[in-house]
DNA sequence: AAGAACTAGTTGACAAATCAACTTCCTGCT
DNA sequence: AGCAGGAAGTTGATTTGTCAACTAGTTCTT
């Protein structure tokens, strides 16, 4: 049993902070997101998904893929989604077991009119206080460190053993 | 109403990665600290929060605080966590109205035994991908967006207005 | 010293996320 | 052809988080 090597004042620094960052930040995009446009952040990752595709459609497990969920939250979401008229279910011809999930006129309105706004807030709350340099620092970060976790972490649910 | 200034590859690089790389990471970290130790993430941040107090204890309201938490989160939480013996309530003498949040043996040994792994944990999935570089410039991002934030966002729940 | 206004914390109803079955359909093997 | 095993989605139960209302104690004001 080696000694554990604890973080340095820097290294909890860079960890606590982006905790603390990836926390506020995502309660102030979330709140602008609901005052502009009524609508969740995973509500928004849904038609963003779906209004970047050609025929404005995405078979399910793509799209949970895509924004790394596990099927049953984006089954779940889905639900309450179509509920409200933002995107409706079709069936895969090609595949007895698939389902699209299919952007309504409503819920291209609705995108339309969201993105500009959250645009605009992901401006000021992340982009506009940092450099140009720290802009292309931050997407290094990331870069290298989900490369690093996307081949570690099986996604979730998936587990299923007998 | 002026025209949008939409996000450039690079901005939406580090706006995408940044979002991508706390998810991967919080789930992966919270998996690991799981797996190590029977606790969840939020377990995690009030026992550490706790032990790093002289007497081992904290009124609600300033632990709330500290983890950018509602009172009635918190409140919730040290229900359950009060349950499984981590910590215990206790009143306070000076404040009729105020409550501790005190550690218990169990839960300072429980904090105890999970640290080094989750240091570990942090090590493997953020720092040890990053040069020293990249831990400073993480640091400096988090420090700069995060004290814009703080000073714009009001806490959680604490509306009450008449 | 009395009452208004505020602060600390809790509670219960609801919403959202996770987990573990489960159904249905497809694919590959013999 | 027929069946084992896997993949796509859904569902319902449980857990976790949020929201709004509430109790009780404190402070401010006159």
């Amino acid at each position: 049993m080696e000694a554990t090597r604890w973080l340095t004042d820097e290294e909890m620094l860079a960890w606590r902070g982006h905790l603390r960052m990836s926390w506020l930040l995502d309660a102030a995009i979330a709140r602008d997101l609901a005052r502009d446009s009524g609508l969740s952040h995973p509500d928004y990752y849904v038609l963003v998904s779906l209004s970047e595709t050609p025929a404005q459609r995405m078979r399910m497990s793509d799209l949970a893929t895509g924004i790394l969920w596990s099927k049953s939250r984006l089954s779940h979401q889905i639900r309450r989604m179509e509920a409200r008229g933002l995107v409706r279910r079709e069936e895969c011809s090609s595949d007895g077991r698939g389902t699209f999930a299919v952007l309504t006129p409503m819920g291209l309105e609705a995108i339309q009119v969201a993105a500009p706004h959250h645009v605009e807030s992901i401006r000021r709350h992340l982009l506009d206080p940092l450099t140009p340099e720290q802009v292309t620092a931050l997407a290094d970060i990331a870069g290298v460190v989900t490369d690093r976790l996307a081949a570690t972490l099986q996604p979730p649910q998936e587990v299923d053993e007998g």
